[in-house]
DNA sequence: GTCTATATATCGATAGAC
DNA sequence: GTCTATCGATATATAGAC
């Protein structure tokens, strides 16, 4: 900090990356310009080049600073239920709470800005964007490794494509879950917007039903028949 | 069709509507050009805004003419099983059966371009873009209305809050399914797509598991103390 | 490290001939 | 109804002064 000319220093990267965040969260990367970016984080139009080099570099790194936190908080949770069990198999319910449980507390911190970035987390699961996807791909990598090998362990005799494609489900309903009212309001104005804190137990519960719902049976029906059958 | 002028007449619309589906699912609405959209349906630049109008109002007519076949059939999937309870309750897993069951039906339909759709579809409920939203919530107005009250009816002891969640969730869950593999490869290579015909009952049970969990406590805890109880 | 000015490309939309 | 040509706006990115 002693040389001339950086009137702003090291705090010009961070606005940059909370205002991106924050506007690629309500109109989505494609939509937001570099000018709305430099615009609402009070910095030359130029700063985005300098600092990240280009736009999609500003876009990984939006992902990078609070995907490394997360991921590494997921992986604390999972080994501190492992210590818990002392060598015994962990409840399948003790795995689920710690990823979604994770998830949920960094969803409820509204002012640290982890509540903006779980939405655009959710959304961007199913974004189009290939690089964003494959970049997120290998964020997860060693997550999934994880906490699939303890729900392989503590689940022993359902498949595992099952208990993939049940995670699968989950992280859906999370997504839906933490894009809550915000997303699409098909339920106008029904939900109970002023109790937010209600969420977690709300969506752990259909979790954890949905996990340990019966298994499917093995026969392929087609749907019509499905829903024609006893 | 006795005109001069017109080479592909009333094809254009369509093959305008079917590349425009399958771009706006494959790249997004914002990263797709007019430009993009008739080089592939192989028509002149100036058609669309000939036959649309805008931009904006081809999105909508792209959605338009699937949702309103998609929510016929959801209505009457509804309306058969209420004539087949013959006046009884319905049984809540016979209306989580018509919503996604015909969901599931579309969403298997890969050469009409049902399943393209639906993978478009399952994105856009979190899509940011404000009047896509707005547009949506009106197409399922009706829909929900008529799901919605079914459901009270038919879990008078749940509170309707809950069960407003828990089809949020489900819709959550579906959208997923539904972009599959296709959306984020969090589980490389592992998922069995040799038989996609197995995800309808893969995701019925896990619905259904999650809408017959047990209520969470009225207590609203947070999330520590959650995990750290019992 | 910040800034202005600008290069270069692509966007949605439309006017007007046929 | 189709087509060419083009307008005007906006995008990302960068060169070079300070």
């Amino acid at each position: 900090m002693s040389e001339t000319n950086h009137k702003q220093g090291p705090e010009t990267r961070a606005r940059i990356l909370d205002a991106a965040e924050s506007l690629f969260t309500t109109h989505g990367f494609e939509a937001t310009s570099m000018r709305m970016i430099t615009g609402q984080a009070n910095v030359n139009l130029a700063a985005v080049n300098y600092h990240f080099g280009s736009k999609d570099a500003l876009i990984q790194e939006v992902f990078r600073r609070r995907l490394t936190d997360l991921n590494r908080r997921r992986l604390a949770a999972l080994e501190m239920a492992e210590r818990a069990a002392e060598g015994k198999p962990l409840k399948p319910s003790r795995i689920v709470e710690a990823f979604f449980g994770v998830s949920l507390d960094m969803a409820a911190d509204t002012e640290g800005g982890g509540a903006t970035f779980m939405r655009l987390l959710g959304r961007t699961y199913t974004e189009p964007n290939a690089f964003v996807r494959q970049f997120l791909a290998e964020e997860y990598a060693e997550v999934v490794d994880r906490f699939m090998g303890a729900l392989y362990d503590a689940l022993p005799d359902v498949p595992r494509e099952e208990i993939l494609w049940r995670f699968h489900f989950m992280m859906g309903a999370m997504s839906y879950a933490i894009a809550g009212t915000d997303a699409l309001r098909l339920f106008t104005g029904d939900f109970d917007d002023k109790d937010p804190a209600r969420l977690a137990p709300r969506l752990m519960s259909f979790l954890l039903g949905g996990l340990r719902a019966p298994l499917p049976g093995l026969q392929a029906m087609d749907d019509s028949a499905r829903r024609n059958a006893a």
